[in-house]
DNA sequence: ATCATTGCAAATTGTTTGCAGAATG
DNA sequence: CATTCTGCAAACAATTTGCAATGAT
């Protein structure tokens, strides 16, 4: 679990929340998913190890560890809506295939240039952490041109 | 208005579809509102005219103009949620600033390097009709500099 | 005269909240 | 042993749907 390098004890009572079996659950499925995890996939994960927890335990421990800084949230899609991930794991961005449904990472990298670009001109600082792009993937881009 | 250069009969009938009262007046509160309206937004300026008009009513006539390319549909942020504008109007991104949560406008152009990088590099055609970029404007960047 | 459309009310989905009992520090 | 936390159920908000009556073509 990457998540175990980091102190989670700590930062858990740091505000003086307590440490949780259910948020440790809840945090090791957020890991174990890789990244863009939805609540629907962590509850789904969190009630294979434990089925008695409940939906709203799952909502109010995302809430807390993306507090604590343990976990990340941002948005997708949509349809797909909110997701998480393990915070200070590589971030990057997504591309969403509009027609074959496939999420692809991109690094920060790419978009660094133009996040500059809009400071310099607009004076608008770009939280660049996340960002979904929709379009077609290379495969489907050929089948269908012009989508 | 500047749907009516449109011909908004003819592309409603082109599918099977009716023209409405309704449906008019619900085209006419999106062209009124001049981008990013919300259903809310466009449901207050609807019943203005008309309050009899249900709430329903308009989600189903916002789905069929926008099925018939009349208005186009984008997603804001979470809160936001997803936000019309009339089809054909100057597409542009736009920057929410999450201190004071003014909105600005981008023009597309600055982008359009990147999203050339991204096909050469993945492949990936990127739609940009719209996109919402979350950070800081200026004035807010200098009261809390970081986030 | 058809058949799409509307308003209403109820169903659905996703998220939040109040509370009594259980568990943490 | 004082609080925080949990599971349950109920409340909510946003959107969708079924249906009888209405209205467009």
């Amino acid at each position: 679990m990457s998540h175990e390098s980091k102190d989670y004890i700590a930062a858990l009572h740091s505000r003086g929340y307590r440490v949780t079996p259910q948020r440790l659950i809840v945090l090791d499925a957020v890991c174990e998913l890789q990244g863009h995890a939805t609540v629907s996939d962590i509850q789904n994960k969190v009630n294979l190890l434990d089925s008695t927890i409940d939906r709203s335990t799952i909502y109010r421990a995302l809430d807390i560890l993306t507090e604590v800084g343990l976990v990340v949230a941002s948005e997708m899609d949509a349809e797909t809506g909110r997701v998480y991930r393990i915070a200070g794991e590589a971030h990057h961005h997504h591309l969403l295939c509009q027609a074959c449904g496939e999420v692809f990472s991109i690094s920060t990298d790419i978009l660094f240039p133009v996040f500059q670009q809009i400071r310099d001109t607009y004076g608008f600082e770009v939280w660049a952490d996340h960002l979904a792009l929709k379009g077609l993937c290379e495969r489907c881009a050929r089948k269908q041109p012009g989508g």
